[in-house]
DNA sequence: CGTGGGTTTGACAATGGTTCTCAACATCGC
DNA sequence: GCGATGTTGAGAACCATTGTCAAACCCACG
């Protein structure tokens, strides 16, 4: 766990620099829309790097905590992926070739807040897809 | 979806009314908080009903495409169900016990279509949850 | 450089929610 | 009541995800 808990410090991340890391990184700089490790983890196969599912999953999982990707659920309920830029935004996602825009909308997170604090809700998080059928695909 | 149509088309809507049916709406009347299929099974149970799982999800599922249930996903990509409001509408859930409370925001439904419309989305569908912890829980 | 200790990895097992299978069963129209 | 057809249940099957743990690796230090 967090091994140096000293109270200022923010190093809570070991995060070295691993030829397994590098290959996910790079394979997330290979596409803009979302995909689900498995198919994350094919890409790296398909680059010719070797990287165990595992690996790819923890891989992923830490740079989601650490801001890097963005993850969310498609209707099944699977985790999907994709790098992000760093300010807090949503996603309108075709729903079948999975092209992604970023939306961003202080309404809506005004409007969030405004709801909670409404109803006494404290530590809140939110989500905010769309889903649809992109021009292309129609 | 619609409930009668042309004579050659399939029948997809096959709703009989049976014991086990009855037991899941029962138990759907009995809370107002989101459950997993999982709790509902074990709330028939606790009920003197007995239900396969299976028919749980399958009823569950029906019912959701039928429109009479809410069917959400937690954070972790869990199927949560509960019965619901006939309009539209969003829910505030908390993380810990799962209260509910029920939200409607024009605001959003009109944001998310002009956001969609702009990039040529369409056949849209849209998740906003908002998850916290509620005045009792904290 | 060589070494030692903590970190990371990978193959595989284990989990857990959800769906499928299919024979036995309940309902409905007649 | 009867037969056709929708429905159920027990368990297997599925499949994404996470846990296990020994081996491989990275890094700081001597």
């Amino acid at each position: 766990m967090t091994s140096t808990d000293a109270p200022g410090t923010t190093q809570t991340q070991q995060r070295r620099p691993t030829r397994q890391r590098r290959a996910v990184a790079a394979a997330l700089a290979g596409f803009d829309d979302f995909r689900s490790a498995q198919e994350i983890h094919d890409l790296i196969s398909r680059q010719g790097d070797s990287v165990g599912l595992a690996t790819v999953y923890r891989t992923l999982s830490s740079l989601a905590e650490a801001g890097e990707v963005d993850m969310l659920r498609n209707e099944d309920g699977e985790a999907i992926w994709r790098s992000c830029s760093d300010t807090h935004h949503h996603h309108l996602v075709c729903r079948t070739c999975g092209a992604t825009v970023e939306v961003e909308g202080p309404a809506v997170e005004r409007w969030t807040n405004a709801i909670a604090a409404e109803h006494g809700y404290a530590d809140l998080s939110h989500t905010l897809e769309i889903f649809g059928t992109c021009p292309t695909c129609r």
